[in-house]
DNA sequence: TAGAGGATTGAT
DNA sequence: TCAATCCTCTAC
């Protein structure tokens, strides 16, 4: 069952982020089904400097993350990474989460062509990897989540408070003291999560 | 309109 | 440690 608006419009972005593991998020790229299940999470607000609306500043490219919770937010990084995030909070607060890795689930042999590789160990496990995995590219920026294109499942599964691991976010040294907010979540010993 | 830099990754 | 690579934002 697809996770419902009410989830996504939750005022706190950092517990959305936390609830967001062991959820399953799929997508329909051309017909073709593939996904997994969340492992790694970062939380993003406009509070904080690591955000794109900090202070709330609006942007073309960051304009989707003042949407109401429950749509996506893809742009590209440096040039060659796709990034997927989950707007959340109320209309016109500018909030979302940030997937960082998956453990593949659904149309894994999809993701190995994609990945151009026959191992099924991290094609997903970093932001950039798993856009591309998923076939996930900025045609899919602002997408509604319950539609029929992106979403994310409530799998069921049910990750205990002590299998969260709570750290420091990654790459955004030049969000200062900021940088230093425990707002990336990650499912404890999954050999499925980024780097180390 | 030009210049700088980035929520990353993989190779050296 | 560093380059790849191009979109986005900022300043002129």
């Amino acid at each position: 069952m697809k996770l419902s608006e009410s989830f996504y419009q939750q005022s706190d972005v950092v517990k959305i982020a936390r609830e967001l593991l062991g959820k399953e998020l799929v997508v329909n790229i051309r017909n073709k089904i593939s996904g997994g299940i969340i492992v790694e999470t970062e939380a993003y607000s406009w509070k904080e400097k690591g955000s794109h609306a900090y202070n709330n500043r609006k942007t073309d490219r960051n304009a989707v993350m003042y949407l109401p919770g429950g749509f996506s937010y893809v742009y590209l990084c440096y040039g060659i990474h796709n990034m997927f995030n989950v707007v959340t909070g109320a209309d016109g607060v500018a909030e979302a989460v940030l997937i960082r890795a998956l453990e593949p689930t659904t149309g894994i042999a999809l993701m190995h062509k994609r990945m151009n590789t026959d191992s099924d160990h991290r094609i997903t496990s970093g932001p950039g990897k798993l856009a591309k995995a998923l076939g996930i590219d900025r045609s899919l920026n602002g997408k509604y989540l319950l539609g029929d294109e992106v979403w994310i499942e409530d799998s069921g599964i049910k990750i205990g408070k002590k299998n969260i691991i709570a750290s420091k976010r990654i790459g955004i040294d030049y969000a200062g003291e900021d940088a230093l907010l425990p707002w990336r979540f990650t499912i404890k010993d999954n050999k499925w999560v980024s780097k180390v």
